[in-house]
DNA sequence: TATCTCTTTGAACGCCCATTCAACCAAATT
DNA sequence: AATTTGGTTGAATGGGCGTTCAAAGAGATA
């Protein structure tokens, strides 16, 4: 009973997975509507009927695939805020560094990201695996710069600020789909260490 | 020869208006790959043939719309900034006003930008309509930004702040999209005002 | 009024693509 | 070895949608 099928389920794991990764590629390249069954199922080395053996639907397959980037996301999040402690200036350059890390801002993820996002509007579940996201991301950003606020004695709006970060970083991350010429994710950085630096002088002085 | 075929040439005028308003709405609600040739021109209570007819095809129907969406932003954010007279603050103050207003920040409008910033990357005429209209911002904004930067004696980057005000304006768009219930515009202005202080505080500081 | 030109209509066409499914194969179980 | 279970194949199906076009309608022109 413990050891349930071997190579079978570790076969279908792999299938699963190869299956999400060529969605990825595709809809970086084409977007999802011009993202075909066909497409999907041949870039993942498989053939045309397996997609819906496997999630049933094109829709529950796009929904699978948006779940593993959010997830992707947040498991790297997590890690990197784990890793530098808990001196709340580490933890937010750890957050921003996470942001536009290779591995996160590439143009390919981004283009998945904002695909997803023009069609949250009308697609309840996109819009829930998207603000479950979000709230993560607001609820540890904004006890972070409470701690950074308490510290600095000034009286910026908690809400205001951590609102205003996280839409930096979007907006840095849109960026970098709409003009990746001119965009480097260093620069990127620095915009968001200097929003940091202006926002609490004392304590980012000496170490930005 | 002066007095060319007058109805005949409203009534096309308007006909294309109608084609492209609807276009707009129908898309604002689905997205446009849910948006048919046939929810277009009923829309505009016209039928079926009748967008090929005026426009070629649908992807030309879709160019026209985007240009169409970004003359609109580009007028009023041009005559806002007439209005507002010589004074670089409140040149920068009455961009944002714009970017922030009823007309412009609408849910509507933000859906149809989003959706298609999103194909931006697999289609160039959209990625030159929105590049065109980026660097108009861009110019007049930095220009804007280097009158402040000098007056103030800081020795900020200009390109990082513009760039950076850029993207928060983009990233409280994408609020807007994604958490319509919890975005408010006046919060936005709020955070948008907020970074001018910070980086500009003596001149920003009885203005706001 | 008669003719010409431009616009509109909507049925018909044909392509594309998600989905289905019978047949096949390979792994697990007995 | 025989049987059951589960994964894979790829041809066939059917619906949806962009586009076409002949015919009709409405303005302009004479």
């Amino acid at each position: 009973m413990m050891k349930r099928s071997n190579l079978r389920s570790e076969n279908k794991k792999n299938s699963n997975l190869k299956l999400i990764s060529s969605a990825i590629k595709n809809i970086s390249q084409k977007g999802i509507k011009e993202t075909t069954m066909h497409d999907v199922s041949h870039g993942a080395g498989l053939s045309q009927g397996i997609v819906n053996f496997h999630f049933k639907s094109k829709e529950l397959l796009l929904i699978e695939t948006l779940k593993f980037i959010s997830n992707e996301y947040l498991e790297t999040f997590q890690r990197n805020i784990i890793k530098s402690g808990s001196d709340p200036r580490k933890k937010i350059i750890s957050i921003i560094n996470n942001d536009f890390s290779k591995k996160i801002c590439s143009q390919d993820k981004m283009a998945v990201w904002f695909t997803f996002f023009s069609e949250v509007k009308f697609k309840p579940a996109y819009q829930q695996i998207c603000k479950e996201r979000d709230l993560y991301y607001q609820n540890i950003t904004q006890n972070i710069l409470r701690e950074l606020i308490i510290s600095e004695k000034n009286n910026i709006s908690e809400k205001n600020i951590s609102r205003g970060l996280q839409a930096l970083v979007m907006g840095l991350w849109l960026d970098q789909l709409e003009d990746p010429d001119t965009f480097s994710r260093k620069q990127a950085k620095e915009i968001c260490f200097d929003y940091l630096k202006k926002n609490f002088p004392k304590q980012f002085k000496n170490i930005l």
